[in-house]
DNA sequence: TGTACATCAGTGAACGCGCGTTCACTGATGTAC
DNA sequence: TGTACATCAGTGAACGCGCGTTCACTGATGTAC
């Protein structure tokens, strides 16, 4: 079979958006290259004619699953003023449908303790795109303080949903949540 | 062979221990049967002779790393009164050592997002266990704003740790505990 | 316009390996006579 | 006191399985003549 230019490219693409989301639902180790591959409607045999390894693809995901983070919370972002905005990011990130919902949500609560076991060239991938998150985050509030409390907010939150997936009782983690929000509140205390 | 009355089951708290500890430096999935026999000095066939399953293993070993994390922070607990202590906590457990050392730490931090995945009968260890731990920062404060900031600093202290195993950069590792730790302060502001 | 050939994304069998689990066996020691 | 036997924690070969990876092959289509 002979396809279009853009054939080859578009199924790549298809590979990494699908692992991206199959990562984060099942794991870096929980998911393996063929059940991918069959997520992207092809056979195992075929992957190595897009990626060199799994690890290769697994790079990409991350970037990938970040980039569609960024994106989902880009529009929220635009719209308000930075205390409002604030709020209303920690109040969609600490909400029980991102809990309940890893495969589109984030990375770090999703892989982040098995991230700590990857190969260095990998954790590097989360070094920028934590700092675009952080960026996100303090975008249109520079400054050092201002950094420093929102890499404590991101962390904060992040933990939370580790913990609240963890846990098997909803109530308990229901409970989990709601504190984490009104602790992120807290903070806003003295500041602005 | 046969062997003194107590011997066997000195032999799977061994197992067990060293379970323990190598969980949450490999993760879960990360390590096997084999591998954790060998650790306690003997050959993976014996292991169904101790454990039903690596999953009945896999439960012991949780309650036991939580143990093993509270036995460690009593002594620090009993000493303060309940401001100073709770900053002592904070101090230790997010700071450098911790984070460079997975095998002894908090078990949410080194295995939190493999455990969302986990049969339910494995997440229900960490319910208990989370309750454990809020019980060990609220003592001597009761009341349910006392348990809700007490679970707000918890699970942010986890997601700090977390983030900051990921990442591959020290320095920026070393920021994220620094800014966890101003956060972690910032919340005591309108409380005693 | 019609035929022969080159292309190359995707197929599926096969590889060595480690996994969790099973099982027949070992052999040092306590007990029975 | 000395011998025969029962016990049972631990051994190591073997099982079926899924993993990441390799590779000879397929076959629809574009190009050359």
């Amino acid at each position: 079979m002979r396809y279009s230019e853009t054939h080859k490219s578009e199924t790549r693409a298809r590979i990494v958006k699908n692992a991206a989301t199959a990562f984060r639902k099942h794991g870096v180790g929980g998911i393996g290259v063929a059940a991918l591959m069959k997520k992207a409607g092809l056979t195992h045999g075929g992957f190595y004619a897009h990626f060199d390894s799994k690890d290769a693809l697994v790079a990409e995901a991350i970037d990938a699953a970040f980039e569609q983070s960024l994106k989902s919370l880009a529009d929220t972002v635009e719209l308000q003023e930075p205390s409002a905005r604030r709020e209303l990011l920690m109040k969609r990130y600490l909400s029980e449908a991102h809990r309940d919902a890893p495969a589109n949500g984030c990375v770090f609560a999703a892989i982040g303790s098995e991230a700590a076991r990857m190969k260095p060239a990998l954790r590097g991938r989360f070094d920028a795109n934590f700092e675009n998150m952080i960026g996100l985050l303090t975008q249109g509030s520079d400054g050092p303080q201002q950094r420093a409390a929102a890499i404590g907010r991101y962390t904060a939150a992040i933990g939370a949903i580790v913990v609240a997936r963890a846990v098997r009782s909803r109530a308990l983690a229901d409970e989990i949540l709601a504190a984490a929000r009104s602790y992120a509140k807290a903070d806003d205390g003295g500041k602005p």
